[in-house]
DNA sequence: GAGTACATGTAATTAGTTACATGATTGA
DNA sequence: TCAATCATGTAACTAATTACATGTACTC
């Protein structure tokens, strides 16, 4: 399917970025939420793209010696992404999910065994809802920005993870209640 | 992190089944919400955990040469599903999400194409939820099994999964105020 | 006799993680 | 001068998907 390439293609569009740019963009707020990779899955792909003519790079010279290759997207890169942009794709029919597979299970642990695990999923889910909303707060006054623009973009997708953390964590407080 | 051989340790644990049975568990309305995997990966899985000692099987001949193995946990085994099921483990950082990669790129669309990609996600939950809702009256009866029975870890993944789709069609319709 | 479900495997490829490997630049 | 950050790559391994490959049993 593909999809670190269109992620990657998806960003180097909206600015030239260095891989460096795109590793650091997977470790965001907003886009961490839904996807990530490492450099070791980023630059091999650069290169792909470079080779399949989606991308192309300067390589700019930083002081003394050191080297950033900034990659910009080609018509044709343009034109690939927008086209996978528009496909309807059916909903995924699996969200794996490892706490949810223990879940499953926890008829093998004592009660009390598990709601200690419930107890700190909780907890961990609510550090990070708490953290999302206030990133939704500060950046974006808890308002939508403009149509049209990226930051659209940026701002749907932190509201959807507030939304699926919101979720998860009334999720936990019901099996809790089961379990206490 | 092997979590297939936890998912299937604990397949196996519930009761003896075949590489076929696991399949169809994996098939099956509360698992296929939050792990899956295809037969390619389940039979050399079950040949590895033979291997290091945690499953055995007995062949089972059906008819004139159909073979069948039915496989059963060993003590070890189950030693190390308990121990796996006891860890304390951090939060997911990403839950890898395919259209919400599509959402942060909406920008280059027009209005019009996107939403129309919107309704078509949100008709997918839709059913995806009611098809969850009703096994849940049906099998349930909407009220949770007894403790320390493996039908109450079914009901509670079930629950979560309604829950997290009552919370996609959330955030979709949020997505699509926007762009209305 | 045809179709579906039962039943098990391997091969080839793609995706993703962890570890190995190197070096420059900037600011305290 | 030390630490953090910038910057790029490869190697080895694990995880997962798609395709190839085969045959049985049951029901209509």
């Amino acid at each position: 399917m593909r999809n670190l390439k269109y992620a990657i293609l998806g960003l180097v569009n909206r600015e030239p970025m260095t891989g460096y740019d795109i590793k650091k963009a997977f470790e965001d707020r907003a886009l961490t939420s839904f996807w990530h990779a490492e450099h070791s899955q980023i630059y091999p792909e650069l290169k792909k793209l470079v080779e399949e003519g989606m991308l192309e790079y300067d390589t700019d010279i930083r002081g003394e010696k050191m080297e950033k290759k900034l990659y910009t997207i080609t018509p044709a890169g343009r034109d690939e992404f927008l086209n996978w942009l528009r496909d309807d794709v059916p909903i995924e029919r699996t969200y794996k999910d490892i706490f949810r597979l223990r879940t499953y299970y926890s008829d093998s642990l004592l009660d009390r065994e598990f709601e200690k695990l419930l107890q700190s999923q909780k907890k961990q889910h609510k550090e990070k809802h708490e953290y999302l909303a206030a990133v939704k707060e500060k950046v974006f006054n808890n308002t939508p920005p403009e149509k049209g623009t990226p930051e659209l973009g940026d701002f749907m997708v932190l509201d959807g993870a507030i939304l699926r953390e919101d979720a998860y964590i009334a999720w936990l407080d019901k099996c809790i209640e089961i379990y206490k």
